[in-house]
DNA sequence: ATATCTCGGATAATAAATATCCGGACTTAC
DNA sequence: GTAAGTCCGGATATTTATTATCCGAGATAT
């Protein structure tokens, strides 16, 4: 059981992007440079964000992608969901009907007392994770990044903003 | 993001030991035959169940697994750990240090912001699970698997006991 | 109008994780 | 003592995730 690399990437991201200029945005390659990760892998998650509306994105010269609503709207699961996608990490594969105490299907409680306790953990998972904003993580990181990399940080933004 | 296939199985082979007369073992093989899984996969899972302490292995002729202790001290949270490693689903790759903002690690607070939310959602999913011991679903298990399907279980068991 | 820049999606190669199989070591019952 | 039966650990195959490359459609600044 793991999160997919794009995750983190995706949090990161959209942190960034709420310090950007309204009305301007950041291309994907520059996001890319930025984070120091793999430009194209890093677009596919990006056009993911996209079409889960957390960012919007703008076509030709000076476009690239932009927060499409304000950070504090937006939570870590939001985040978490448009990449990783929704289903639950357990997903029940009915074993219990293949054995001998087989019976027909709708002899079954649904769910079942296993499925029940893996969805509640889901739950509660998806929850402390929908409790958090992005404005949450920026407030955050103006509270306990290293003041010089603040400064790099906004000296890089101007600088790509040409 | 998705939890092993042996995560289901496991939860169900100690769910069905815990039915099993002491002093007696189940064969991986019937494991299997009872679950309709793959024998030698379902074997490899067994083995980290038991390295785990959460069955114990008698070798030989009647031979097999049973459960190492009562099901009331061992909870979901065990047998999940013991099949699908104890990390958090997220781990940080610590990107920040790769960009332009970059500084020495030393000036970063560990962990950062992100880090924090994902570990309290991964700590409160593994709370979750840790709440419920096996003693709970065999309950739950007597409270609504289908009559039938109990009876044929336990006529299995009898003939696979010889 | 147009030349240029950007995303969007499809495709292919690579790396990693997961699922499967097999032969050897060990234990037990007889 | 011995032979049958079992687990154990490593080798193999399959699937999934990651990375890289390409071209077309749409938008925009000039
Ligand atoms: S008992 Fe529950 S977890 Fe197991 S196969 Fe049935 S529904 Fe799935
Ligand atoms: S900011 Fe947090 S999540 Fe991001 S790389 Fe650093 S430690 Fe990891």
């Amino acid at each position: 059981m793991k999160l997919s690399d794009g995750v983190e990437w995706g949090v990161h991201v959209v942190t960034l992007l709420a310090y950007l200029p309204e009305d301007r945005a950041l291309t994907s390659a520059r996001l890319a440079e930025y984070h120091g990760v793999p430009a194209a892998y890093l677009a596919k998650h990006l056009q993911a964000l996209s079409r889960a509306e957390i960012l919007e994105s703008v076509q030709g010269p000076r476009g690239g992608y932009r927060l499409a609503r304000p950070p504090a709207t937006v939570t870590v699961l939001d985040v978490v969901e448009a990449i990783e996608g929704t289903e639950p990490a357990f997903r029940c594969t009915e074993i219990r009907r293949r054995g001998p105490g087989a019976r027909p299907a709708r002899e079954y409680p649904l769910p079942c007392a296993i499925d029940r306790v893996m969805r509640s953990a889901d739950t509660v998972w998806r929850a402390s994770l929908g409790a958090v904003t992005i404005a949450d993580l920026t407030s955050a990181v103006g509270r306990d990044a290293p003041p010089k990399s603040l400064v790099a940080g906004a000296e890089w933004m101007r600088e790509a903003l040409r």
